[in-house]
DNA sequence: GACATGACATAAC
DNA sequence: CGTTATGCCATGT
């Protein structure tokens, strides 16, 4: 699989995260036929083109944001996913209540 | 080609 | 909650 490939296919799902949720680089990883490659999906998402992407709805396996804290980066995730009510303490996410699992879409109803 | 780096994951202790 | 080890691999030097 070449990596532009593997990028397209780590943009297709991501672009495909509900509102509201987040999914793991891991899971990411996996749905998109690249099991065992999380790291890619963080390279891929830091080649994105900007913009359409929501990029910021992907967070590490331990429900925390990846970026280092109180970067740039780190906060626009912030102010993003508590802009879709996601909620973010100490970089961290609630990943029983937010976690994507397939047929799950907005948490507000859970 | 060799080496280092990094938006990661999982298991084991 | 921590640390160590191992797997993963595109990118840049």
């Amino acid at each position: 699989m070449p990596a532009n490939a593997a990028y397209e296919a780590i943009w297709k799902i991501v672009g495909t995260i509900p509102r509201g949720r987040v999914a793991s680089y891991g899971q990411v990883a996996r749905l998109a036929g690249l099991p065992g490659r999380a790291r890619l999906v963080g390279t891929a998402l830091g080649e994105a083109p900007a913009g359409q992407l929501p990029w910021y709805r992907v967070i590490n396996a331990q429900g925390r944001i990846a970026l280092p804290p109180n970067s740039p980066g780190f906060r626009e995730q912030r102010r993003r996913l508590r802009e879709e009510g996601v909620m973010v303490v100490q970089g961290r996410v609630d990943l029983r209540k937010y976690g994507w699992k397939a047929g799950s879409d907005s948490p507000l109803l859970d």
